[in-house]
DNA sequence: CGAATGACCTGTGAGC
DNA sequence: TGCTCACAGGTCATTC
């Protein structure tokens, strides 16, 4: 499901109510995973608070008093949901309508946020590719997870001259290379795709090949994360936002699911191909 | 070292 | 209606 722009999306719609929030009890309803919970996950972390969520990549980072953080991916398909007490006590047709995906429901957090009254946070995810782990503050950096993840695509470091100078020599095809989470930690299918287009840039040009392009391929990147996540992200299947509203980046593709389709750009017809088991959109008419 | 492939899971939609 | 198949936002392990 979920590339930067998604998570990004979560942990801004989680805050408000996780920042502060104590966490009165942790229920684990199935151990396995990706990775099956630390040994005690609920005890530990039951009674604590937590103290402010942030992002690396594509991982949500839940930071606990004490020390400790909450590493969470969210797999192709994990989302997290609110749901505020008043929920409970009148079940309204908002859960009545989710009722149907409450059997992947496989972490709940029972918690008091910050600002009073009570709040359970779900945990969803049917094809189990998300995991959580519990790790020291102190060792986040060097976990082996986000140890050797690359540049945000969000900040000051993403650069042409960065692009060529990790570029330079690789005969891979620029879609992986883009897809390389040690290069730039963030990215996945949609926003690669997507943001080849924009630079006019084939996926299957060898990377070390960039060139005098470089600069104009960190702009595209730059621009389609920044109006992902203006966007609330893209909801295809099964992305909602943690009070259930729906990103609409979806309707900004311009190449992504779109076989067949014209190019907005050239009017040439969107091709879909396969890199490494995964699909490929883009024009062969404007993208070289 | 890099590159290609399969594995991990379940749900959904297309086509018959 | 029901079956089968292809495919889905990610990552890791294994094999050259």
């Amino acid at each position: 499901m979920p590339e930067l722009p998604e998570v990004e999306t979560v942990r801004r719609g989680l805050e408000p109510v996780l920042a502060g929030a104590r966490l009165e009890r942790v229920i684990l309803h199935r151990p396995d995973l990706r990775f099956p919970f630390p040994e005690g996950l609920a005890e530990r972390l039951a009674g604590r608070r937590i103290t402010a969520l942030s992002r690396r990549a594509k991982y949500l980072i839940m930071h606990v008093e004490d020390g400790e953080a909450i590493l969470s991916h969210l797999g192709m398909s994990g989302s997290w949901r609110v749901e505020h007490g008043e929920d409970r006590a009148a079940p309204g047709a908002f859960h009545h309508e989710r009722s149907k995906s409450s059997a992947h429901d496989h972490v709940v957090f029972e918690l008091t946020p910050g600002t009073g009254g009570r709040a359970r946070l779900v945990y969803n995810d049917p094809r189990r590719f998300g995991f959580l782990l519990l790790v020291s503050e102190g060792e986040l950096g060097e976990h082996p997870l986000l140890a050797h993840l690359g540049i945000e695509p969000t900040g000051n470091e993403l650069s042409g001259a960065y692009l060529a100078e990790r570029f330079a020599g690789k005969r891979a095809p620029l879609k992986l290379a883009l897809m390389d989470q040690r290069i730039i930690a963030g990215l996945g299918n949609i926003y690669v795709c997507e943001a080849l287009w924009r630079a006019g840039l084939s996926p299957d040009r060898p990377a070390g090949t960039i060139g005098d392009r470089a600069d104009s391929l960190a702009d595209a990147i730059r621009v389609v994360i920044a109006e992902a996540i203006e966007a609330g992200g893209s909801s295809l299947r099964d992305f909602i936002h943690a009070d259930g509203t729906l990103g609409y980046f979806q309707h900004g593709f311009r190449v992504y699911d779109r076989e067949g389709a014209p190019c907005p750009r050239c009017h040439g017809t969107i091709a879909r191909s396969i890199h490494s088991n995964r699909s490929t959109f883009h024009c062969p008419r404007c993208q070289e």
